[in-house]
DNA sequence: GTAGGTGCAAACCTTTTGCAGCATG
DNA sequence: CATGCTGCAAAAGGTTTGCACCTAC
């Protein structure tokens, strides 16, 4: 079990985020290899929700043998230390996103194009806070995931129709 | 691709509920076999929250022979209808419950024990509806699944510790 | 009679694991 | 130099699919 990172959630740089996860994993013992220092800057080096897979394709552009399972590895390390997020995006697989550095924040999927789009609302976290606090549940975590269609797919179906 | 149903949020008893899948689905030219009879049956004849294996389990017991693919044949057709919902309690499988003659409600899924607890906050549906408005998302469904740990386990920790 | 549905088994896809060898601290 | 990490390949879930046979309409 990793302690959860707690870092301030400005803006942070691609040489700092790397720095700081760096030092967060040695401090907790683990090792800093070439293929986490890889994994980790393609990981944290996008702004979009990637799959395992993805990230183990990018990462083979630079270094052709890091293997499927170090990645998974490295990711089940990172997600646990909470500098990215997994979300199941309905489907089988999972998809993760960067959050060292990003405010948390919920996803509306479209259904039409696939395309992820955040949002974030205050509001809707506390009353979550209120739903749980009045059966003793206590919240570590959540995801709110909406389905549907998207502006632009809106408009394709109304203009193709 | 099934018209979702859309009928009275409030009871129904079972052998209602039997019919009223039975006259969609042959409305829509699907046949209605033995099969199908006993898997809708056995699927809102429950409140729990089932997987598909459990599911084929349970028919397996009256009928040996059913096979897993006809399962997952009839979920799919019956969450596209909208009898049943399907949610990824997040760790690989999914699993389905009964929505037909049940209010909309999100869940809290207990990391410890597992167990699912169902809530419900008409102002949590609002504020969804306002940010999609905000960016013209149009909103099918959403899935609102909270982790954390339920009052039992919070109690045993406590005192286990 | 003819779609459509079923059962079986194999295929699929994503993720996990066992193990021998390697590299970090 | 001890242990943790890696790569490989196989295994493990969960779900889907191809196909020949069957059955509801």
């Amino acid at each position: 079990m990793v302690a959860a990172v707690r870092y301030p959630a400005g803006p942070v740089r691609p040489e700092q985020e790397q720095h700081i996860v760096e030092s967060h994993l040695r401090q907790r013992g683990f090792r800093w290899t070439t293929q986490r220092a890889l994994i980790v800057r393609m990981a944290l080096g996008t702004h979009d929700h990637f799959t395992a897979e993805n990230l183990l394709e990018r990462c083979r552009k630079i270094a052709p043998k890091v293997s499927r399972a170090t990645v998974y590895r490295t990711l089940a390390v990172l997600e646990e230390a909470g500098f990215v997020a997994g979300l199941d995006t309905g489907g089988g697989g999972r998809r993760f996103e960067h959050v060292l550095g990003h405010e948390h924040h919920d996803h509306m999927v479209c259904t039409v194009c696939g395309r992820i789009f955040e949002f974030r609302d205050g509001e809707l976290e506390r009353r979550q806070e209120i739903a749980a606090r009045r059966i003793g549940f206590r919240i570590e975590r959540h995801s709110l995931r909406i389905h549907g269609t998207c502006r632009a797919c809106q408009r394709a179906q109304r203009g193709g129709t």
